[in-house]
RNA sequence: GCGCCUGUAGCUCAGCUGGAUAGAGCGUCAGACUUCGAAUCUGAGGGUCGGGGGUUCGAAUCCCUCCGGGCGCGCCA
């Protein structure tokens, strides 16, 4: 439990106290109230309105109602002090133990500080990515494949069992058009009318072709389509430009628990099934050929059609049949990442799953916002096409290159898709994501890990010392102002995680690291400065009595609270998918700068 | 026209679901290295939170309205 949480049931202790005391009314134990870090130093470490979100409630002024609290919490054991402020603000100061008990609380925990007991909160699934399986993932899709699994992983990190799913659109007209591109690319003529023609086309003909695939010769569009969407997916052998989506997934670390296929739901004969079910109901309209849902009357803008004039179902028919189908499988909730041009299908979504009877309270939509990229701050075109007609690939193998490391296009992706609320559009240069330099906001980040890394790694290679167990002798030492800030710090984390999840929010995992990550890069450079490092410096070990004036118990005490960061730092890292980089080599080709004498 | 998203520093964005004097990065300017990784750090400057009303002890945050931007409004997926 956090400092703040803790803090919190101290105060929901007090009101019950005070209750029962009859000093004020039982009303105020429904109250909500904040328990914060106030922005500035002179507000203490923590600081709570619980006196002024009573006011209504107690009937008493703010300031007597504080100084009621004041007197319980100055009774508890971890603080400090406690005044009131302005209108009834209590500020806390907590004393330098219960900061130093946190480096106890992350190093028992390690990896899991911060997470949630498994699978409390009951199963969840996310449907997130689930492209057209008619071309190559391009970096929009890429925004819904970084943000649907960073709320994925925090959803697993608060305590629910998650599913990651992609649903995939083969049936219908799209992937009969796409079948009937190949061919045509096979038979050297032209596409059909809003049919496909990219290289990948071609490349997929070629394969085909010299494989002998007996459904490009027939004219049956529904087998050539099957064979054709597995090769979207699987790849095709051989050929880099079709490494297949669950390739280019994976090589932006994003795995699926399970694959649905829109086919196989027809197949199945869901999609008929709940038509009939809506039929029975009475939720089923035919107008001029067309059978309409009355989706209206869920409160939907206006009818939807679910079967057209020639006889096939729409890709709302399915989808209705789809969501009624995760139900069906147990999620007690689902979420569904889309496209910001999707928006227009939430409402008859909504309405397909109350016609069910089930509750939409439990079926949660994210429309994430367009990608634009930049390259060296101007729109990224290509021949004709648009910058956000590029594909995944192209992007991390470039950033790859540059950077000389493989999976560093995967992270900047990450970094930057995560880095900004869903909500809103973005614009990624392209150009800054490679670069190996501060300001490279992830370059920074990963530095600032390795940093840490460094210093443990020297700890054990020079002075043959390593990050020792916490014990309250050794916590004692961890003393200096900024140190305890960072513990506290440290001690956030865990709101952090779950406030974040319940917002789906990821960035604020990111915001909080880029802070972590600043607080240690000012401390490390500043203490070197004044000459009071963690590990001996260079220039101290000169002198011939530096092991008799080495304070070993406060390296030791430092290394222990190295590996408190490096933990939790890891810990942020991996639930966003960025890779924790324990070593970064020099760049090559990096010269440092001239010296000016 | 209707619906969803959005408007905060020169630029890119935060602002913890109503709190105290609105923050950060980049850029600009001024500084700090015989380095536990200077691939870094310190400081300065920069804002009528799009405009106007309202709600209350208190509004960037909630409500109304106007203005500007993005997306959507198919018997496409």
């Amino acid at each position: 439990m956090g400092i703040e949480e803790q803090l919190r049931e101290g105060i929901a202790e007090a009101f019950a106290e005070l209750v029962s005391g009859g000093e004020l009314p039982a009303a105020v134990t429904s109250a909500k109230f904040s328990v914060e870090r106030p922005r500035r130093a002179e507000h203490g470490d923590l600081a709570t309105n619980a006196a002024l979100a009573v006011q209504k409630l107690s009937g008493k002024a703010p300031r007597e109602v504080a100084g009621l609290l004041k007197a319980r919490l100055e009774a508890r054991h971890d603080v400090a002090s406690v005044e009131i402020a302005g209108p009834g603000f209590l500020n806390l100061r907590l004393k330098e133990a219960a900061f130093q008990r946190i480096a106890g609380e992350v190093l028992r925990a390690g990896e899991g500080y911060g997470r949630a007991a498994s699978a409390v909160r009951g199963r969840a699934m996310v449907e997130f990515v689930s492209a057209n399986p008619t071309g190559p993932l391009l970096i929009s899709h890429g925004r819904g494949a970084m943000v649907g699994d960073a709320i994925a992983s925090l959803m697993e990190a608060t305590g629910y069992h998650v599913n990651r799913e992609y649903y995939i659109n083969d049936h219908g007209n799209q992937v009969r058009l796409f079948a009937a591109s190949v061919r045509a690319a096979a038979r050297k003529v032209d596409p059909p009318e809003g049919g496909y023609g990219g290289g990948y086309v071609h490349e997929l003909a070629t394969y085909l072709t010299a494989h002998g695939a007996a459904a490009l010769a027939s004219e049956d569009d529904g087998a050539l389509a099957r064979i054709c969407v597995t090769r979207m997916l699987d790849g095709v052998p051989g050929v880099p430009e079709l490494k297949g989506i669950k390739a280019t997934l994976a090589s932006i670390g994003v795995r699926f628990d399970t694959f649905t296929s829109e086919d196989a739901l027809h197949r199945w004969g869901r999609v008929d099934g709940c038509l009939d079910e809506l039929e029975r109901q009475g939720r089923l309209e035919v107008r001029e050929g067309a059978v309409f849902m009355k989706t209206a009357e869920f409160g939907d803008d206006k009818d939807r059609v679910v079967r057209k004039a020639d006889g096939h179902t729409t890709y709302f028919a399915a989808d209705i049949a789809y969501q009624i189908d995760k139900f069906r499988r147990g999620y007690d909730h689902l979420v569904l990442v889309l496209g910001a041009d999707h928006h227009g299908y939430e409402g008859r979504l909504r309405a397909g799953i109350r016609a069910f009877g089930f509750d939409d309270a439990r079926f949660e939509v994210m429309f994430f916002q367009l990608v634009n990229l930049l390259r060296d701050g101007t729109p990224y075109k290509m021949g004709k096409r648009l910058g956000n007609l590029i594909t995944i690939d192209e992007i991390v193998d470039e950033i790859d290159e540059a950077a000389q490391r493989k999976g560093a296009g995967a992270d900047a992706l990450r970094y930057f898709y995560l880095s900004r609320h869903w909500n809103t559009s973005i614009d990624i240069d392209i150009e800054l994501a490679k670069k190996a330099t501060v300001d490279n906001p992830v370059f920074y980040l990963q530095m600032g890990y390795a940093r840490l890394c460094s210093i443990v790694r020297r700890a054990e290679e020079h002075f043959n010392i390593e990050p020792p167990p916490w014990s309250e002798r050794l916590a004692a030492r961890i003393a200096h102002p900024d140190e305890l800030a960072m513990l506290a710090q440290l001690g956030r984390y865990p709101s952090i995680v779950a406030d974040a999840c319940d917002a789906r929010e990821p960035h604020r995992i990111l915001f909080y690291l880029d802070e972590l990550s600043k607080q240690f890069q000012s401390y490390f450079t500043r203490l070197k400065l004044e000459g009071d490092a963690i590990l001996p410096l260079r220039s101290q070990m000169q002198e011939p009595d530096w092991r008799e004036r080495w304070d070993l118990d406060k390296s030791l005490a430092r290394l222990l609270w190295v590996r408190c960061i490096q933990t939790v730092y890891r810990a942020g890292l991996r639930l966003l998918g960025i890779t924790a980089v324990e070593r970064m080599d020099p760049l090559v080709g990096r010269e440092p700068e001239p010296r000016e004498d």
